[in-house]
DNA sequence: AAATCGTAGTTGTCTATACAACTTGTGTCA
DNA sequence: TGACACAAGTTGTATAGACAACTACGATTT
C-alpha cells in the first residue's frame, strides 16, 4: 500500500475539526462565541477534558481566544502566525542534495568597540571572537556571515575548524540556545561583500541580523547577508 | 503595584520549567532520553496526565521529540522555529500608535495573462481584479501594494473604498483564509515603485509575495514591497 | 542462524469528577 | 442613583483510573 490508512481521529480531533471548519468556511466570524465546553460535550458526547484539549489546542494555533470566566472567541485572523525556521546553512543546502562549503575571511580575537560590548553585555575594550566566513552552495557563494561571538558562552570557538563545522553547529553544541532574536531587511551590499558574494554592487541583499542568548550570556550577534536573487525566506500557514 | 504578582505555576508549568531548565543549561543534550511519564509522575507527585500535558506542550514548542511506546527525548535544536506574524498593515500602523492612509493608483477589473491565470487558477482571458495601492504610516510611504483578486472568492472586492479598507481587511471578512503562504525577498524597486515609495532607485527593497487560499479558491496573490530601510520583519524565540 | 512470540515499558487517548478562578448580569441595599 | 453582594456560567487545573497502540528486547522455537 501507498499511503497508510488514515485511522480514525481521535476525539479531540473531531471537536477540532469540527470547530475549524466552521471558522475556515465563515460560518462563524471573528469575534463570534464558540459553543461552551459543556454544550459541546453534550453534542459530541465526550467529556469535557477532550473538549478542553480541542480547545486549548486551538487556541495554540491561534484560531480561538479563551478568556476564563467569559468563554471562547473565534479569533481576530488579521495577522498570520506563521513558522520561519532559521536552520543551519549546512543542514539546509546538504538536505536540497547540494554540497556546501565554507571559505574563512577571518577567525580572530579583537577588543570590543563600545557599541559591540553593549550588544554582546561585555564591557568595551572585552576580547571578543570575531568571524567572517562565506558560504557556498555547489560552489556559488550564498551567505557572507559577520559574526561576533562573546568568549565566555564558547571559549574555544577560534578552535574549530569552520571549513568543516559552521559556526552555528559549533555554537548550539557549546552553548545551548536559550533565546534567539532575529530581524530581517534589505539593503545593498559594501564593496567588499559584494565581490565575495560575486555579485554586482548594485544587487540587493537580504540581511538577517541574529542574536542568541545562552543562559545568562549573550553568545553570539551576526550579520548574514544573502543575495536577493539566489535567496528567499518562504513560509506558509494552514487553518 | 506595577507588576501582577506572579502567581504560583501551575503543577504542569513546573514540571515543563524542570525540563526546560536541563536542556537550555545543556544538562540534557539533543537526543537524551528525558524521564519517563511514570517516573515524572513520582518524582513531581502529580498525576500522570499532569505530567502527560506538559511533555505534550514541549513538543509542541519543538524541545522535545516523543515516539509512542519508546520514549521522549531532547529535540535536536538545529532549527529555530519562530512564529513570524503577518498582519494587516493597518491594524499593524495604528498599533503603533501612528496614523494610517492609503493612496489608491488603480482598482479596476482586467483580463487574466497566461500566467496570472495559472497562479489564480483560473482559465486565461478570465476577469480579474487588479489594485495597485501605497500605504502610508503619518505620511510616509511604507508598503506598495500590487495586488489580484480572484472574483469568484470576492465578487465584491472593487467596491471597497480603500482610502478605509485595506484589501487584506476586505478580504479576510470575504473570504475566510484557510491557508496561505509567502516568501520574502529582496530586489530593486522599479522606477515607478520607487517614485510611488519616495526612496531612490537604488534602494533595496523587501518585497513579500503573499498567496492566500479560501475553501476551494486561490483568493489572491499580491505582491507587497517595504523600502528597506523603513521596515523589517523581526521575530523571536525562545526555549 | 533465523524467525517467531511474548512481555514489560512507553506514549496516546479518554472518562468522570472535583475544585479554583474569573466574568457577567441581576438583584438588593443604602 | 450608586455601591455592593450574590449566583450562574465559563474556563483553568488536577486527579485516579482505564484501555489502546506501539516499541524494544529477550526467550523460545524452528
Amino acid at each position: 500500500m501507498a499511503s497508510i490508512s488514515p485511522r480514525a481521529l481521535p476525539a479531540y480531533g473531531k471537536v477540532k475539526a469540527f470547530i475549524k471548519k466552521r471558522i475556515s468556511t465563515g460560518t462563524w466570524k471573528a469575534g463570534d462565541p464558540v459553543p461552551s465546553e459543556s454544550v459541546l460535550m453534550v453534542q459530541f458526547g465526550v467529556s469535557r477534558m477532550t473538549v478542553n484539549r480541542a480547545l486549548r489546542e486551538l487556541m495554540g494555533e491561534g484560531l480561538v481566544t479563551r478568556v476564563q470566566g467569559s468563554g471562547t472567541f473565534v479569533a481576530e485572523l488579521h495577522r498570520i502566525s506563521s513558522t520561519l525556521s532559521i536552520r543551519d546553512i549546512h543542514e539546509e543546502v546538504v538536505e536540497r542534495g547540494h554540497s556546501h562549503t565554507a571559505r574563512v575571511l577571518l577567525a580572530a580575537s579583537e577588543k570590543a568597540s563600545a557599541d559591540l560590548a553593549l550588544t554582546l553585555g561585555l564591557l568595551s575594550g572585552d576580547r571578543v571572537f570575531h568571524t567572517v566566513l562565506i558560504h557556498l552552495e555547489n560552489g556559488v557563494p550564498i551567505q557572507y556571515e559577520d559574526r561576533y561571538v562573546n568568549p565566555a558562552a564558547a571559549p574555544r570557538y577560534l578552535e574549530t575548524d569552520f571549513t568543516l563545522i559552521t559556526p552555528t553547529h559549533h555554537l548550539l553544541e557549546e552553548a545551548p540556545l536559550t533565546e534567539a532574536s532575529y530581524s530581517i531587511e534589505a539593503c545593498l551590499p559594501s564593496a567588499q561583500e559584494a565581490e565575495h558574494l560575486a555579485i554586482k554592487p548594485a544587487e540587493a541583499c537580504l540581511v538577517m541580523m541574529r542574536r542568541t542568548v545562552s543562559g545568562a550570556n549573550i553568545a553570539s550577534v551576526a550579520r548574514l547577508i544573502y543575495p536577493g536573487s539566489r535567496y528567499s525566506f518562504a513560509g506558509n500557514f494552514q487553518a
